[in-house]
DNA sequence: CCCCCCCC
């Protein structure tokens, strides 16, 4: 069997704070921890150098991966390419250092190993203590930390004085923070601020504003609120590179972010930051996590991508009402293109559309794009928080141009914003919202739906003999001989099908309406196939009453379309029930919720 | 503690 040759006492080095490069450990065991809220799941590690052991490593989210996958079995021999300490309060106890692994390498894996190497002891209290972790660490961070001192005179911030080694040493990857350990000091440029906006709801009024911070490990989103704004938004730049303190950490809400990163930080009372103009080059400009164009396809909608292709298209600025607020939106839309072969249209707002010039195709890069869904097809909308960049210079802008000035712009593309024509996003309305928004004028009729319940279900036409012929459903003329003739196939025939015909008013709250519904949904409603009705009806001449009455009071969700029709020479809106559906409780509620939301202000 | 981001 092979052997492995660890570092031993590089744990005792390395807990006192010194520096130990690439070591060489093994994995002796792991432990699930609890974590807040629905955070990813993190764990603990039993690390050895073949001397000694501690039991409170950590991995970041991308090594947590390798864990969950069962690249990392117990046994493990690794090699700690990068890592970092940090001083933990240990709930009124005394402080701990933890041992915090941000990239490592498999040596040998534990499936291989099989055994423990060596006779590692637990590593000395002493040297975890307190005492032993303050010495070694207190120097750098009183210097540090005063050096640090937020300035509000803009153009002479103080000074960085520390020198290249003892930065790198004190500075914190993004990739690192959690919100279990709170002393850490990171360098990251701000690659997106947004503007001060205010709020006001039934949790209480303010101000606030976010950026994105970026540095080689990772990303992260930072918001301040109220008289924070005050105290940092000028000062923060964007493109600019700070040292940045003392924030709160919290699991992100994904639903809100583009970020890759499980966190988000507030700034506090106590956050400090100061601007940074000492190598500032080796910070990285935004992060990209590109998706080729094709993959959008399969994309929930409201999740968000980043995107670069070729503006292929673009529309003229158009202005119109938005039917929610009323407010006047102003959009553009674009058709982004890419190697994959695929287009997608894309939605810029506001300012961005009007300002957004898309002649001689150039290269668009965003970052944080919202992924939409119309007539069934796929689309993007930039955000306030997301970044648009035109002809960025990166590698995948210039392959994307010599891409397409060679051959992609001759290409015939898949377009996935095309609409496949199914009822996608019909939206809710009720009958009052269905007076008042006085549809029926558009050439394809106007569609919605509705949460009713049937009032009344007419007995009288609610049957009748049609046409035999598989997709012809003409009524028929009784020519009282035994034969029924159907007036648009010309031809009679000794028997016909039954069909019946929904003539139903329904209601909710706010009113009710007339609706006329096809064979197959007054089926539905029945419960009863239309041969059986006619069944019913051959045997009994009053059943139809009977049946029609056993519909009333019943719920649906009706989908309707609404058009204005010339009957007898006047135009009258006629709403057809195109599709009956019992109520899906968990989709309709999902909609009501939204609706509450909307009349509390959230 | 926000999180509205719209339309066909």
């Amino acid at each position: 069997m092979d052997t492995y040759k660890l570092s031993e006492g590089a744990l005792r080095t390395i807990m006192q704070g010194g520096q130990v490069d690439c070591p060489i450990m093994q994995v002796l065991g792991s432990k699930k921890i609890a974590t807040i809220s629905s955070d990813k799941e993190r764990y603990r590690i039993l690390l050895s150098d073949g001397l000694f052991h501690i039991s409170f490593a950590m991995f970041t989210t991308q090594i947590n991966e390798k864990m969950e996958s069962g690249e990392l079995p117990m046994f493990s021999v690794i090699k700690i390419k990068q890592y970092i300490t940090s001083v933990v309060n240990n709930a009124g106890r005394s402080d701990k250092r933890v041992l915090v692994i941000l990239d490592l390498e498999v040596i040998a894996s534990g499936d291989k190993v099989t055994k423990k190497i060596g006779e590692p002891e637990p590593l000395p209290e002493d040297d975890l203590s307190n005492t032993a972790t303050k010495q070694a660490a207190s120097k750098p961070n009183v210097s540090h930390e005063a050096s640090c001192q937020p300035t509000t005179s803009k153009g002479h911030p103080n000074r960085v004085t520390l020198n290249q080694s003892l930065q790198d040493q004190l500075t914190h990857p993004i990739s690192s923070l959690t919100p279990y350990q709170n002393k850490w000091i990171i360098k990251a440029r701000v690659t997106n601020k947004s503007n001060i906006r205010t709020w006001s709801n039934s949790r209480g009024e303010g101000k606030l504003f976010s950026m994105d911070l970026v540095d080689k490990s990772g990303e992260i989103r930072a918001t301040a609120f109220r008289d924070l704004v005050d105290k940092f938004y000028d000062y923060l730049e964007i493109d600019k590179v700070y040292y940045i303190s003392k924030c709160q950490l919290k699991p992100a809400n994904k639903q809100y972010s583009s970020l890759k990163n499980d966190y988000e930080m507030t700034l506090t009372n106590e956050s400090i930051i100061q601007l940074c103009e000492d190598d500032v080059d080796s910070v990285p400009q935004t992060r990209y996590n590109f998706l080729t164009v094709d993959k959008i396809g399969q994309m929930e909608p409201g999740s968000f991508v980043d995107v670069i292709g070729v503006c292929k298209a673009v529309s003229d600025l158009q202005t119109f009402q938005a039917r929610s607020t009323g407010r006047e939106l102003k959009k553009k839309e674009l058709t982004l293109v890419d190697h994959t072969d695929n287009a997608i249209s894309v939605t810029l707002w506001g300012q961005e559309a009007e300002n957004f010039d898309g002649t001689s195709n150039p290269i668009i890069a965003i970052k944080g794009a919202k992924v939409g869904e119309f007539g069934g097809g796929k689309n993007l909308g930039t955000t306030m928080n997301g970044i648009l960049k035109v002809n960025p210079d990166i590698p995948e802008a210039h392959r994307l141009r010599g891409w397409y000035d060679n051959s992609g712009m001759h290409k015939e593309m898949k377009n996935l914003s095309a609409r496949t024509g199914g009822n996608f996003d019909t939206p809710w309305m009720n009958f009052k919202e269905v007076r008042e928004q006085n549809l029926g004028h558009s050439e394809s009729g106007d569609y919605f739906q509705v949460c009713a319940t049937i009032l009344l279900l007419r007995s009288e036409n609610l049957l009748y003999k049609a046409c035999p012929v598989e997709e012809c459903n003409k009524k028929v003329i009784d020519m009282e001989n035994g034969m029924f003739r159907c007036e648009k196939c010309c031809r009679e025939s000794p028997n016909f099908k039954y069909r019946l015909l929904g003539n139903v008013n329904v209601g909710d709250f706010s009113g009710n309406q007339w609706l006329t519904m096809f064979s197959s949904e007054v089926e539905k409603v029945l419960g009863m196939s239309a041969a059986e009705v006619g069944k019913a009806y051959d045997e009994d001449k009053s059943a139809l009453a009977e049946i029609a009455n056993k519909a009333n009071f019943k719920q649906f969700v009706f989908r309707c379309r609404a058009k204005y029709e010339v009957y007898n020479d006047e135009n009258r809106l006629k709403t057809v029930a195109v599709r009956v559906d019992p109520v899906n409780r968990k989709e309709y509620n999902v909609y009501l919720i939204s609706e509450i939301n909307q009349l509390m202000g959230n």
